[in-house]
DNA sequence: TTCCACTTACA
DNA sequence: GTAAGTGGA
């Protein structure tokens, strides 16, 4: 009999269409499931708890997908690299499969286990099963990594996608019994129930992840062109915790919109905007791969000198959706009760965070990290780097959002205002995004007193438009920064 | 070198 | 229209 297989489960808390799990069992070695939590390995940036409490519901739901396909899943607890060689002396497994993450920490993590293996002399199968395009493998003509988006879409456009594997139907377990931790030994879910509202939104797992894609497909993707920017309405695809933790891959949902498209011919710049944003995902791999301390440090070293605020009362009013602006207050709001806030909305929060208010854009990506519940290190990092104009993409000039008018232009009749801000739900379209505007008594009339109900803004946007293109101009005769182009 | 592109704001 | 910087072919 051959000797068994250790199948390592990480960002990749699926069955279908899975590397690791479907060459581990097409070598035909009985196979060992495995994962093991070990936020000590993550450094600075172990799970929050938004994504606790979805890694708490993905992996029982794991454990029962397992199961039914007739294995066991064996939870440990970290350090990763001690566990790994623990599990390997316990079953006598002569080697390890596991899908690739990118990160930096669990880059060098998977160095550290891949040497200690290798003086074990157990076999270590890695693979890349949950990124269309190898960060090593897109270059600029001059063999450099890309740092603007459009050439690097274009670039990798024109490079062939894989097919999706098919899902293996009976799993042959090992016959060896591990101890193995229960889900909730791990402890993921919070003490105090505040976790009601991600409840009553999210299915974490991977039948959930089919059955939101399914959703999109039907219901989203032919209006998603415009309707990607309408936080009121459903347009959008909410793949994203689905995809930080693996329970989809991107290549299925590439896949299946590619499948589409070509069947229907017309609902088709949806498909072609809907895969731009995938291939974003891709482009903030890409970054993290080749600039790994971006999620710490600008990407454009003019701004380590960058001149931010210290005003913790401001960062406060950001964080509980105070600040006076409806539109951001919306998104801050609908982040803490859901652990989600749709794309554009994060965008304008994040502008007003860095660009309002000068807080630090690493203030903003903490307070992400702890609360999305897609909380990812590349989308994570591109997105608060993008926003601050230290990161990709050139001209941090054109990047100073009005609140009022991204509100009228993508929430134009309130809805999403008043969806998360009750007090301000009998307000009329017209003014929803600007209640300081309104006479006092009007606004009275309409049942709110600003500063009581709702609070005045925390701060003038055109003062603020000023004093962050003052800011921006203090920086400007500094070195870009070409020195983080060298290859780490 | 030259030219294009850029999840935009304000006049 | 103009503000206006930078990467990429």
């Amino acid at each position: 009999m051959d000797a068994s297989a250790i199948v390592l489960f990480q960002a990749d808390l699926r069955l279908a269409d899975n590397k690791a799990l479907f060459f581990a069992c097409k070598n035909s070695a009985p196979i060992i499931p495995v994962f093991i939590y070990s936020p000590e390995d993550e450094g600075a940036w172990a799970p929050g708890a938004a994504s606790r409490w979805w890694l708490h519901h993905s992996l029982s739901s794991l454990k029962s997908s397992l199961a039914a396909a007739g294995a066991n899943l064996v939870i440990r607890r970290g350090p990763f690299a001690e566990s790994v060689n623990r599990i390997l002396a316990e079953s006598g497994a002569r080697s390890v499969y596991c899908n690739q993450r990118f990160e930096p920490a669990a880059r060098r993590l998977e160095s550290e286990v891949e040497a200690s293996l290798a003086k074990l002399g157990v076999d270590f199968h890695r693979y890349n099963s949950s990124l269309l395009f190898h960060p090593e493998l897109v270059r600029t003509s001059d063999d450099q990594p890309y740092k603007v988006f459009t050439p690097y879409y274009n670039r990798v456009t024109r490079l062939k996608s894989e097919q999706p594997l098919p899902r293996n139907k009976r799993l042959n377990p090992a016959s060896v019994s591990l101890d193995s931790l229960t889900v909730s030994d791990l402890d993921l879910l919070p003490r105090i129930a505040w976790d009601e509202g991600l409840m009553s939104v999210w299915t974490p797992g991977e039948a959930g992840a089919q059955k939101q894609l399914r959703k999109f497909l039907s219901e989203g993707l032919a209006l998603y062109a415009a309707g990607r920017d309408r936080p009121d309405k459903e347009l959008v695809s909410r793949m994203s915790p689905y995809l930080h933790f693996g329970e989809i891959s991107a290549q299925t949902i590439w896949q299946e919109v590619v499948r589409i498209s070509e069947t229907t011919g017309g609902g088709e710049s949806g498909s072609e905007k809907y895969l731009r944003e995938l291939v974003w995902r891709e482009f903030a791999y890409h970054l993290l791969y080749h600039f790994p301390d971006t999620a710490e440090q600008p990407l454009r070293q003019n701004f380590e000198h960058f001149p931010w605020r210290r005003d913790a009362g401001g960062l406060k009013a950001w964080q509980l959706g105070m600040t006076g602006y409806p539109i951001v207050d919306a998104g801050m709001r609908e982040l803490w009760k859901t652990g989600w806030m749709h794309n554009r909305v994060r965008m304008i929060v994040a502008s007003f965070l860095v660009k309002d208010l000068l807080i630090d854009w690493r203030e903003g990506a903490r307070w992400f990290w702890d609360t999305l519940v897609d909380a990812d290190l590349a989308n994570n990092t591109l997105g608060w780097q993008w926003t601050a104009g230290c990161g990709a993409d050139a001209a941090p000039f054109f990047r100073v959002f009005n609140p009022v008018l991204q509100g009228e232009k993508f929430d134009p009749d309130g809805n999403y205002v008043r969806k998360w801000l009750p007090e301000l739900a009998k307000l009329p379209a017209t003014m929803i995004h600007k209640p300081w505007e309104m006479p006092a008594d009007v606004l009275g009339r309409y049942g709110v007193t600003l500063g009581r109900d709702y609070p005045e803004p925390i701060v003038d946007h055109s003062f603020a438009r000023q004093r962050a293109l003052l800011a921006l101009a203090e920086i400007k005769g500094d070195q870009p920064g070409k020195g983080r182009l060298k290859k780490v």
